[in-house]
DNA sequence: AGTGTGGTTGCATACCTATGCAAATTTTGA
DNA sequence: TCAAAATTTGCATAGGTATGCAACCACACT
């Protein structure tokens, strides 16, 4: 603690600019009075001993921090959320609020991180990929802190929620492939515990139920390494599927490279692949992916509108929304009938 | 603005507990002076209220905010960076620093940014894969906020740096591709005005120039579809390499793909890859790539260190530090004689 | 000249907490 | 038991800004 940070106050710039303190802070505030004189007084003044207003005394007395939280998990081991981040915090970004940053691990409990945010006042909060007790959401309400989720739902909480329609991602996944002939499609869910798996696995088998095919599955952990490995697990066993739907793109990526390299097959001549998010790799001439694309600028706009719009209107309601993801047609899954490669397919049109 | 938060304050809570606001605030103060007989009174006073201390009123009478700022740029172009982004935020945590986040494109100027943090007197601030102008570095210094540069370095500006040694990176890969015969070694730069591809580009060529060898190079942008197009073109050429080294991790696969799949020749049979960073995804089977490997924990944690003990000790000496990294042998390039993939060479050893 | 009008300005205060200092209390030691 | 030492407590103030209010000014209009 040595050396002095002798910061440069509004009294400062007021007595070299032979005006109040109030003048001062009043050229700094868009829409305040001031006459276009002084305020070149000021300004002046300002520069010459280089002042800058103290946003941490105006969130004092405005009770306005200008900050919002963002809560992420995954970055590292899902290629999707670092687009996600970098999305979310440029859109806060350009409207002026700061991003306060924490990253936990998957679904860590929150109830320790966001009285950190809490502390700070921040305006609102957003979550990605883990979710809030109900104690915490009511928490948040009383401090008139709004809360949104990105890619995780609630029930009772009141907190609003923008959210990946997953059950239908994956009854189009089933669909598709039960129509272009499978008979034994294959499910390898991310985690047992997250909601966008179970979601996405429901409506998988769902429809697999509807026609009258049975549930097979495995658990990738939601990584490369461990869809790899279950992968290989599936297709040595007595009655390998003709076709694996995994939880998420970096699996089917591992899913593809141990049906290709580890087993020796073809793809999709002997089995057909399908992910879920749609990230940059699943593009890439050797993977070319027919995934799930999650309609990612969409669910950013909406969560950072909902987010700001409920920061100035504290009374507003929370929303709840479900967008659908468009099934990206590409070259690892066999095709039914009547689709070409290069296709995007929305909800209801299979 | 409609609603009201009526945020608790110590004074509610003193006033209900029967103390003074000071017995309040020294609860919540570590190592202040406090009975263990009112600090109980306070505790359940606060209990009941809900109170919890507002930190920006703390650091308005305290001038430390707690808080870092944090810029990164290329966050969803290069896997590396959101590991970083991961690592570095996690470990200011740990110490109780909130991190403040500002996501810029590739070196976009940071002179519209930092003035965003300063405002927020952040007690210090680590930039990440961009650069500060020296004018910057002196507004810094002036308001005694440390700065600290990951993976970046600068002449003049007083700010520490941590950075892996990218000439002699380059120089590795060099003697490695020569010592194991190739005679047309290509450089693909990710961009012309980062530092680290120049640097990397340099130490390469320098050894070529030592061993007589011509300097063939190509442009990938950092990006895998660049480096799939420029390998193209290189291997297309009238005189093509037989070796490529790119200046990061994601274009050694976009030159990996397009050798096999764009132009149908064996890696490394015909031709060699090398990349740069070791992100998760040069070991996968299907890549299985010889690169220069980033000591990213110590350089984390060397840059956090530096940070946070510049934070506490104001007057205290920058620091600058390179870090080699190691060159990890996979399986993309030719072998040298007397190596085995699976090694680890470090500096020096070769 | 007088009155009214709209725009500026400064004063004083509030925001919420931490902390130096002196007073008050408890603990220690003989 | 009493004085001295050690600990705890409350008072008052500071930190840097925004803003309601009343005073002020310039100007126009009658």
């Amino acid at each position: 603690m040595s050396g002095k940070k002798q910061g440069v106050t509004s009294m400062q710039v007021a007595r070299l600019a032979g005006v109040s303190q109030s003048a001062v802070s009043r050229t700094f505030t868009p829409g305040a009075s001031i006459s276009a004189k002084t305020r070149r007084k000021v300004l002046e003044a300002a520069r010459k001993l280089g002042y800058q207003p103290n946003a941490i005394a105006r969130s004092l007395i405005t009770k306005r921090s200008n900050m919002v939280g963002i809560v992420i998990a995954n970055v590292t081991t899902n290629p999707f959320y670092p687009e996600v981040l970098d999305a979310l915090t440029r859109a806060f970004q350009e409207r002026g609020q700061r991003v306060m940053l924490f990253i936990v691990t998957r679904d860590q409990n929150l109830d320790d991180i966001l009285p950190q945010l809490l502390e700070y006042r921040v305006d609102g909060i957003l979550i990605t990929a883990a979710t809030l007790s109900s104690e915490m959401a009511r928490e948040c309400e009383r401090l008139g802190v709004p809360v949104t989720l990105f890619n995780r739902y609630v029930r009772e909480a009141k907190a609003s929620w923008i959210c990946c329609d997953n059950l239908e991602g994956g009854r189009m996944v089933a669909s598709f492939l039960v129509d272009a002939g499978h008979r034994r499609p294959a499910f390898l869910a991310g985690s047992e515990d997250t909601s966008t798996s179970v979601d996405r696995e429901r409506g998988f088998f769902e429809v697999l139920a509807e026609r009258g095919l049975p549930p097979l599955r495995d658990v990738g952990n939601y990584t490369y390494r461990g869809a790899y490995e279950a992968t290989l697990c599936l297709m040595n066993s007595d009655a390998p599927p003709d076709a694996i739907f995994c939880a998420n793109d970096i699996m089917a990526i591992g899913a593809l490279d141990a049906i290709r390299s580890g087993a020796g097959l073809r793809v999709p001549e002997d089995v057909s692949v399908v992910g879920f998010d749609d990230i940059p790799m699943a593009a890439w001439p050797s993977y070319n992916l027919t995934t799930v694309r999650q309609p990612v600028q969409k669910m950013i706009e909406d969560s950072v509108e909902d987010l700001i719009s409920r920061i100035n209107h504290l009374d507003q309601d929370c929303v709840s929304r479900m967008i659908p993801g468009d099934l990206v047609v590409r070259g690892s899954a066999r095709l039914p009938q009547g689709i070409s490669s290069g296709w995007v397919i929305s909800r209801g049109e299979v």
